[in-house]
DNA sequence: AGCCAGGACTGAG
DNA sequence: CTCAGTCATGGC
């Protein structure tokens, strides 16, 4: 499948609509301020978001949900609070990378600078990959960016776009992109529906209400 | 009692 | 470049 190739599929929007007329508006990301969600977009890779909650709510608790309080505390302590949400040591690093770097460049700068541009510098930061970088950029810095995950490329799959399980990142992006109005509260509402179909209803239906099979294997 | 989460990096071949 | 191995806790 090239990168370059435009795939049209006008059902694209139309299971949007499916998704939404069936779970409603989910008022994503779950989090009060800004530097919640970006804290929670690394805690939450690989992991699943019960566990991640309950990390926040101990920082919460140590008044440490801000990148000023976290980069200068002491890292046993981060540590320790972050532990529900596992992979700790590594993630203790990748979150100083990151609010270092934002408290460096100013958070507010990543509103308004190219999306390009922006994406780019969080993609060089050791530890943020492409799913982060867009989880930030859409959810809370609200630019148009549409978000993969491992629920999209199952679920699309299922849907008649088999060749989304071995494409690249950039390329299955760039086919939602290609099919749907560059438009924050559809990008916004359309991932977390797809999270919302994946794991809190296809996953306990013998049969999945949107692909019509049988979850045997997760969607 | 296992299996596996809203990923990303590293090293080997 | 492809890919297995690694990181880790808690819910179901």
């Amino acid at each position: 499948m090239s990168s370059k190739e435009r795939i049209s599929d006008p059902k694209i929007m139309e299971v949007f609509h499916e998704l939404y007329s069936s779970y409603g508006p989910q008022h994503w990301w779950p989090g009060d301020s800004q530097i919640e969600v970006i804290i929670g977009a690394v805690l939450t890779q690989n992991t699943a978001w019960k566990n991640v909650s309950k990390a926040i709510e101990n920082l919460k608790k140590h008044n440490l949900l801000d990148h000023y309080a976290i980069i200068n505390s002491s890292e046993s302590l981060i540590k320790c609070l972050i532990k529900p949400a596992g992979f700790y040591n590594v993630k203790y690093h990748r979150l100083i990378n990151l609010l270092t770097y934002l408290d460096q460049q100013g958070l507010d700068k990543f509103t308004t600078k190219p999306i390009a541009e922006a994406r780019s510098e969080l993609l060089s930061i050791n530890g943020i990959g492409p799913e982060t970088a867009d989880s930030i950029l859409l959810y809370a810095f609200e630019r148009p960016v549409f978000v993969v995950d491992a629920y999209t490329r199952r679920l699309f799959s299922r849907l008649g776009h088999s060749w989304m399980e071995k494409s690249s990142y950039d390329e299955v992006q760039k086919f939602f992109m290609d099919n749907l109005p560059s438009n924050v509260k559809i990008y916004n509402e359309y991932h977390a529906l797809i999270v919302k179909h994946c794991v809190t209803l296809c996953r306990r239906r013998p049969i999945c209400s949107l692909c019509k099979l049988t979850c045997q294997f997760r969607c």
